[in-house]
DNA sequence: GGATGATTCAATCATACGTTTGATTTAAAA
DNA sequence: TTTTAAATCAAACGTATGATTGAATCATCC
């Protein structure tokens, strides 16, 4: 907003993005921020006030974008008539796990950062449950369109449990290529994708069989 | 090991135990800890020696009894012939699931703490890990066994995500309840337990239907 | 009861933290 | 060129951290 900018306050946000991911956000100092972007120290203070604010900028300047593009993209499942199952997990799920291969952008340290927030303490959780609060009730609603037969409260429990896996597969996705000896690597974006998106419709849709042996 | 134990040991682990669920692990300073647990500062490094060691004997004392019980319940599936789906993976999930409800415990407690170990940075993580290999590699092949249409490598990532949901549910359960105002309550243990596996079952078995419209 | 080892305690160590200050440099406006 | 505001800088602020010390306390055994 200032007339010239000198790109400090960038080189701020992201080296503070990739340390948050990298190494959590109480564990990130400030003068680890600075000398990585090789800025001075009051320079956090001067641009965002406090590490808090910092913090905040970093999940704000990315998160808008994603929700956009979930919004976009369940638009246009609800542009051919009544949506599939398939087309309404990928629009909420592809955005985030698309930062992954983010071209040539920090966007894969934010996609960790964002799934640790997930089970940090309330303090920092909140932050990302309020940007969540539209994207959760407009998702919802899509999916009791596309899945009527399913009581509400049976789709908030699955949409629980498919944002559990996403978030899983943001934070330590790196875990399961070493475990798996590079066989499952989530590298591949797109089959990632389309792997989660079919075991999440599996379970929406519920068990196509009997349970007992 | 000694004579005689005062208990301030134990109170050290528990106190810990549950500021590191409630705050993190870098959030939570030795005084808290032993403030809480009303022992001088000097105790921590006195039983322990380190933080470090303090936060591996946290983990160390709970996840043994726990993993054993998943191989016991594994062993009950098997005893009875080739094992059901539904009962492989309700091996896996109850014995973490169930902490919420432990018994006058502060299970729920190293629940919390455990989840957030999954997207911990990497040196916490390890230590999650090692415990986990020998469980990873017992669960897989009851799974193959469990479903020998299915390729190794599909159930590898199904159970990937099936362990994300699980970790959604130890660090972010009380979300679930809170967002949806009661009406999902995680607090209803096996109810919660029966939704998981129904889920996860149904995503192992793959979509009973076709994809689109 | 006195000796011995285990535990607790107050006090302090050096280091790191987030934040603030006031001077200095930079760059656009007059 | 002078003026003015934005931006950067080195230095210090007070507080908190994990760790360590050596004396004091406790319990136990001879």
């Amino acid at each position: 907003m200032t007339t010239t900018t000198p790109h400090t306050r960038d080189r701020l946000l992201d080296s503070a993005e990739r340390l948050f991911a990298e190494n959590g956000v109480d564990a990130t100092s400030l003068r680890h921020i600075t000398n990585d972007a090789e800025a001075n120290l009051a320079s956090v203070n001067y641009h965002f006030g406090s590490k808090e604010e910092l913090f905040r900028q970093v999940f704000a300047r990315r998160i808008g974008p994603i929700n956009q593009e979930r919004l976009r993209l369940l638009d246009n499942c609800e542009a051919q008539g009544t949506p599939s199952l398939e087309c309404v997990l990928e629009a909420f799920l592809a955005p985030t796990l698309r930062l992954r291969s983010d071209p040539e952008q920090g966007g894969e340290h934010f996609m960790c950062l964002m799934g640790r927030l997930f089970s940090e303490p309330t303090e920092w959780k909140t932050i990302l449950m309020e940007e969540f609060n539209e994207i959760f009730q407009r998702f919802s609603t899509a999916l009791q369109i596309a899945l009527p037969e399913h009581a509400p409260l049976d789709l908030t429990w699955h949409l629980f449990f498919t944002i559990g896996a996403m978030a899983h597969l943001m934070t330590a996705g790196d875990l399961l290529k070493t475990f798996t000896q590079d066989r499952c690597d989530p590298a591949d974006v797109e089959g990632t994708l389309r792997r989660l998106v079919d075991f999440s419709a599996a379970g929406f849709r519920g068990t196509s069989r009997g349970e007992s042996p």
